[in-house]
DNA sequence: AATGAATGAGGTTTCATTCAT
DNA sequence: GATGAATGAAACCTCATTCAT
């Protein structure tokens, strides 16, 4: 509970932030299900029905967490140029990859909601996962198609390779902010891109 | 509700295995918070008593069922010989990422259950799932360092390599579970191996 | 809070007419909107989930205690056979009130209900009532066209004469419930033929 | 939400009354319990908490309309002077119970708030109602005996007659205000008053 | 062993009322 | 005086689990 004299005086937006950042905090420690109306309320220290004064309920909350991400997530994705290249694009999927991780690994609570809490919740929580991925995925797809023809992407199903290359940097960002494993930001994204640019099997067939 | 006349005569195991199964569909189908007792008891033909008689509570079968399904999933994985190999190694990996896919895809229910409802399940089942998927890491990194000694796996940290494995293989079984996606089977593992073996980015740096 | 061992070995039946009368009978005692579950499974004697096991919520079970008494009144209420009158019609007429009176005051708890707490509840009970009302007074409304074509009711508009019967009963009901008056059944009865028969201003015009 | 430039400069009664009738017309609308604060300071166009400047609290100004109501029927009756009749006696009884009725009939929101809202709110609400229900029966009651005494009322308790006068006049006009019915008021007193005179039945005995 | 009626803890939500500005 | 954001008591209902038969 904190000072209450710090919390007069906020704006309509402002309290709603105040509500939506400790209950991402809530959500993130204790996990959808055991988050309680109480323990958020608690955390933003107001009562129980100012919380229902901002959102709708509980699922109401978390779904507009997870979309902040999605957004914050969309607005970190540069749309890679190989039209007018002023950069290589190597450069460019290379700045991708590091804003994507940055942008994961700069707020693990939230992270760790969008790939442990909000995964199972309900069907349509699910679907809305699944879309998202889709989309970044299509993406994905549609810059490994254009790559492909220029002959910077090798052939192949580039809807795996999108697949795959998501799969890839889900699991690592799941495994750091459920582990709390402290690789360096940097060495995360050369070790993404040495992946995507060779794999690692060397062997005979 | 099955025939009551087909269920009398079963032994404990069988009428243990008969409510394991239906729970089983009932969680996939519905997400575990969304499965009531009911369903599940409603499903196998047995009253919501007996159900109590085989298990300790709703988390304990679902928490078997999981397990039923790392122990499956254990024994697909044969464990890569580089010592004396009566088969290529390249085979020999191959042959593993094939029975993993293949021990997944036939039944897509069990897959859903563990790549969606068991995630951010809580607190306790988190840990679970990240000491199973730890020990597939560890065991897959043992065998890149070994391959990494014999010039068969490229340098690098294998533990990165471990983890993007993990992670595309899970993406593309999340992907094909929940979006009812319909790949042959032959043709994920080609996908899966040729990933691995050479990534796609084929740029200048 | 009942001694438990005379509640076991009921039938759903009549476990639910146990619910029912308790309730009836705290409604009618705190009315419905004072009467909390709580004090409904408390004179019960059951426990809070019991009574969700049979009754929908707190208006279901309010409904069909209104609805019972609606049948029952129904069910009171003789058609007068003005055909083939084996009794005379008065005695007919004055064997309904008789009726309609005794099944009013043989249970006050429940009259109190109808009367009052019914009431005035919401749109969509207020619909109730009216529609119970309406059916009552359009059967005597009938029986009054019906007697005026024979002599045996007044001229005028037998929707007034019914609508005026009906609340002139209601009233007295209202009053001997509510305030506790104690007229014996008999004298009431005679008094509404009465007063139904000739009015009681003598008065010249 | 009205102009608020038409609000200023209220007086303190006046900002009363503005309240008190847009809170009539939203109690009349919805009933007491689904009448919410919001919807009363909503149709008067003032904040909530100014609502609490001028009521105690919701059940106040709910009596407060009801009282006034009462005041208002009250002014309406005209005491019957059997004394010095300066017009016939029938003359004034058919009078009064031409204000009665007008007085319900000018205003239904309020009679319908009377007749429906007001009945079985709570048992404080039922003893103010009774009591005037009671005062108003007395003074039809003694009328009637003192018409007894003159021979312009027919032998009988009085208080039947009282009662049942009374209740035949709340039927209709619940009816009225309820189901919306549109009787001429001249009408509706005529019938009444031909109840009164001469009941309906004509039937040996 | 099987049953299913009964339990009650625990969570969500509403809304009349308060109070700092 | 007026405002409306904040309050929190109170009530409802669900559903995993127990237990008498």
């Amino acid at each position: 509970m904190r000072d209450p004299s710090t919390l007069v005086g906020l704006d309509k937006a402002e309290r709603r932030q105040q509500i939506l950042s400790n209950a991402r905090e809530v959500f993130a420690k204790r996990g959808y299900h055991a988050a309680k109306i109480d323990d958020i309320v608690a955390a933003a220290g107001v009562a129980r029905g100012t919380f229902y004064l901002y959102f709708e309920d509980k699922r109401a909350i978390f779904e507009e967490i997870v979309d902040q991400t999605f957004a914050r997530l969309g607005a970190a994705v540069m749309r890679v140029d190989t039209e007018h290249p002023s950069r290589t694009v190597a450069d460019q999927v290379e700045e991708n990859i590091r804003r994507i991780v940055h942008a994961l690994l700069e707020d693990p609570a939230t992270t760790k909601i969008l790939l442990s809490d909000a995964v199972g919740l309900d069907a349509a929580f699910d679907q809305k996962l699944i879309s998202f991925y889709e989309s970044v995925a299509k993406l994905l797809d549609e810059s490994l198609v254009d790559g492909q023809e220029r002959g910077i992407v090798a052939p192949g199903d580039a809807r795996f390779f999108a697949m795959m290359t998501l799969g890839a940097v889900k699991e690592i960002m799941y495994q750091v902010v459920m582990r709390g494993l402290d690789f360096p930001e940097e060495r995360i994204c050369e070790e993404i891109f040495r992946f995507l640019s060779a794999g690692y099997l060397r062997i005979e067939r």
